[in-house]
DNA sequence: AGCACGCCGACT
DNA sequence: GTCGGCGTGCTC
């Protein structure tokens, strides 16, 4: 027999229908499989499925949880695939097996599923899968409770002061966990156990006990003046509206923009609505959290892929009853069944973390704005360093433009210097040079915090033989490992081989030969600790901060000062707040503008400048400094002058001959096969059938830069087309032309963000 | 995605 | 002689 889906959820039941019964009503279930489309049921008359209704469908000798999905498609022309309704034979037709209790999915949900799944040439299934298997996944371990059994046999029962406190407890008719009754009593589970063989505790499946608090619009409104006050005017006012529309929010870092967003959601409460924000990383927003308690009363409800499963279970039917009204969440929190979404804040909107680059291959920030406009809702998209992307959509007048020029509270922005390494060298061996470390001194003397930023984890990018030359190397990628010192191996930082620090040459056999070349974090670390020993050091990256809390607490200590020097990755360029930092240092700004990628200079300008703007937020004026073997780079130029609009503009206008994004389309098909042979074989295929004509160019076959990748061979195209050219029609033609070796798989990444 | 069916190698 | 490898194909 197969597992039942919902072993806690009530089921309304087929009854004892037999086959002649039943009408022959037909009706399209969506699966969350990769199949092309939904399968075909028959629909037993006493259910009287509807729509959106989420039901359980028989699959060969299995049993799925699928949705009753709508008969007709609501796509445009230029994205709807075409229809190969070749109808199943009714005869083979099989009865839904039941109705589950769930809320179904609304109109917009089914329509944005299938929007995406066409948008990205994704099956829909697929993208199904994001808003149900989520909470599917939850569902197999129901959380249990207790509740007295109707009439319990207590004659039978030894009564024990402990088993005394139990019954009390529950008396009071409340459904309660083990562990709520553990920790209420102080009891051993074990007990609990006892009365539940006894019968006297009967099981119950615990339902949503409203666990989400109401966050309250006006318990704590900011005083707001100038362009603040205007601005959020502005943003409550696309929110009354009451229809699509998208706003970008642009401010420095330390302008308020949180503030200011957090008005729209107090707008989008009053009217009754729900808001959802996009974070690119909700896991490191405890800062964020607790803005948004001190505004609201309470936390909001959280949406990410390490909550628990109970969490993940109540905020899923929170989303869908409404009673979570307020859903803050990383980028697949925007597949949750919102019971009425009025608005969508995606804070951060440049981040690369909005694109999820595996399995359905999409953008958060882009779908948000369809789902906004499929709902009818307005979306607010917020940043210091507006993507190209988003600034070509307020150029266009797509786009409403909301901008804060100044700090606020009195801080300025910091003072930014370039320091040019050909001119001011580190030491041999060293990657400080004696300018900044004179800087870092001075500051640390005057009892300010410093941070030193640069974006690379371990010690050394690149392990050398100084005796022969031999690299060290991924065995399954075409990657350097870098080598973790305190951790004495060196690892792949893209798939996840590790191997002991070899001892000797594993090419020559010298011992004593491999050399690191080049840093990483922890070697800064070390030479830090050298230069400073007095200094209280922190080291912020992903190896050292475990999670979330862990994270936290790094938080903290900067802000308490039990820290003087900070020295992190990427983690520390988040919108955190230290107060007492005043000197930022970039160990490599020149790291990232290598490469091909299209959006080198602009990712870079992004992340050194939110770096930059973690220096004095508070009374204290903050520097910058900028280690550099290319300070005449326009991005350098830009930091330094902070121009950042004559930047983007420069970008732009180098754009938008070529008819690069954002004034052109373009998709990415990465070949990958177990072999070089079959990769070169299938991808010179894709080479022969390539589309061509007016507006439509096809790039490659190449190499991928990361042309092995977990042992998988790889090999990109690009399609570009102008920007009144839909890709996805052109892609669907072009991959139905090729018949590639069963060991040959196609990806396609449609507006890709990463080259590799 | 699962799950079965189906033909070729090393074992109780 | 079987157990089991994963290639291929199907699920309304």
């Amino acid at each position: 027999m197969a597992q039942k889906p919902f072993p806690n959820i009530p089921m309304q039941d087929s009854g004892n229908l037999t086959a002649s019964a039943c009408s022959t009503t037909r009706i399209s279930v969506l699966l969350p499989m990769p199949f092309a489309g939904p399968f075909d049921y028959r629909a037993p008359a006493d259910m009287n499925l509807q729509p959106g209704d989420i039901v359980v469908a028989p699959l060969g000798k299995r049993q799925e949880t699928g949705v009753v999905w709508d008969a007709t498609s609501s796509l445009p022309a230029d994205l709807a695939p075409p229809a190969t309704e070749k109808k199943v034979d009714a005869a083979r037709l099989r009865p839904v097996v039941c109705r589950l209790d769930l809320p179904p999915l609304s109109a917009e949900l089914r329509q944005f599923i299938d929007w995406v799944a066409a948008y990205t040439l994704t099956p829909p299934g697929m993208v199904l899968a994001m808003t149900l298997r989520l909470h599917m996944r939850a569902a197999p371990t129901p959380t249990m409770g207790w509740a007295l059994a109707e009439n319990p046999d207590l004659n039978a029962l030894r009564l024990t002061p402990a088993r005394q406190k139990v019954l009390d407890l529950l008396a009071d008719g409340n459904h309660r966990t083990t562990t709520d009754i553990t920790n209420a009593t102080g009891i051993s589970a074990g007990v609990v156990k006892g009365l539940a063989n006894a019968s006297v505790l009967r099981p119950v499946s615990l339902g949503p006990e409203r666990p989400f608090g109401q966050p309250d619009a006006h318990y704590n409104p900011p005083v707001l003046e100038g362009e603040q006050q205007s601005a959020a005017v502005g943003l409550r006012q696309t929110v009354t509206e009451n229809r699509f529309s998208v706003t970008l929010l642009e401010g420095v870092t330390g302008s308020g923009k949180t503030e200011i967003y957090l008005e729209a959601i107090a707008e989008c409460l009053e009217q009754g609505k729900q808001a959802l924000i996009l974070l690119p990383e909700i896991a490191l927003s405890a800062q964020w959290m607790e803005r948004f308690s001190r505004r609201f009363g309470v936390q909001p409800a959280v949406w990410h892929s390490e909550i628990g499963q109970r969490a993940r279970r109540l905020t899923w039917l929170g989303a869908a009853d409404g009673s979570a009204s307020v859903i803050v969440g990383a980028r697949s929190a925007l597949f949750l069944p919102f019971h009425n979404l009025g608005l969508i804040i995606v804070d951060e909107e440049h981040e690369a973390l909005f694109k999820q680059e595996e399995g359905v291959i999409y953008n958060a920030r882009d779908m948000a704005v369809v789902r906004g406009r499929l709902a009818r809702f307005p979306v607010v998209v917020v940043s210091a360093t507006p993507s190209l992307e988003t600034l070509a959509n307020v150029e266009a007048g797509r786009y409403r433009h909301l901008v804060l020029p100044t700090r606020h509270g009195g801080a300025e922005l910091p003072e930014t210097r370039v320091l040019d390494l050909r001119d001011h060298p580190p030491p041999r061996g060293l990657f400080l040079s004696p300018e900044l470390v004179e800087d870092i001194g001075a500051t640390l003397e005057r009892q300010e915090q410093v941070m030193l930023f640069l974006n690379r984890r371990g010690y050394a990018p690149l392990t050398l033989c100084r005796s022969c030359g031999h690299r060290m190397e991924c065995p399954h990628c075409t990657a350097w490992l870098v080598e973790h010192r305190n951790r004495k191996v060196l690892s792949c930082h893209y798939c996840d081989h590790t191997e002991p620090m070899p001892p000797a040459c594993p090419q020559c056999g010298s011992d004593h030969s491999l050399t690191a070349i080049g840093p990483g974090i922890e070697r800064i670390t070390e030479e830090a600790r050298q230069l400073f020993p007095d200094a209280r050091l922190l080291v912020m990256s992903s190896d050292t901060l475990g999670g979330p809390a862990a994270t936290a607490e790094a938080v903290a200590k900067i802000s308490r000062r039990e820290v003087d020097l900070i020295i992190g990755t990427q983690i520390v360029a988040k919108g955190w707040h230290f107060p007492h930092l005043t000197l930022v240092g970039v160990v490599d700004a020149d790291l990232g503008l290598g490469g091909a990628d299209l959006r080198a200079g602009e990712r870079t300008i992004q992340l050194l400048h939110q770096v930059a703007g973690r220096a004095g937020r508070a009374s204290s004026p903050g520097r910058v400094i900028l280690q550099s073997y290319a300070p005449e780079h326009p991005v350098m130029q830009a930091l330094l002058s902070g121009d950042f609009d004559a930047f983007m503009q420069q970008e732009a206008a180098q754009r938008k001959p070529g008819f690069w994004p954002p004034y052109g389309r373009l998709a990415a098909l990465i070949v990958s096969a177990d072999t070089p042979v079959a990769a070169d074989e299938a991808a010179a295929q894709l080479g022969r059938t390539a589309p061509y004509g007016e507006g439509i160019q096809v790039l490659g076959p190449a190499p991928a830069p990361l042309a092995v990748l977990r042992g998988r061979h790889r090999r990109r195209l690009l399609l570009r087309t102008h920007r009144n050219i839909a890709v996805q029609p052109i892609l669907r033609r072009w991959l139905g032309m090729v018949n590639l070796n069963r060991n040959a798989k196609v990806d396609v990444d449609i507006d890709p963000v990463s080259f590799l």
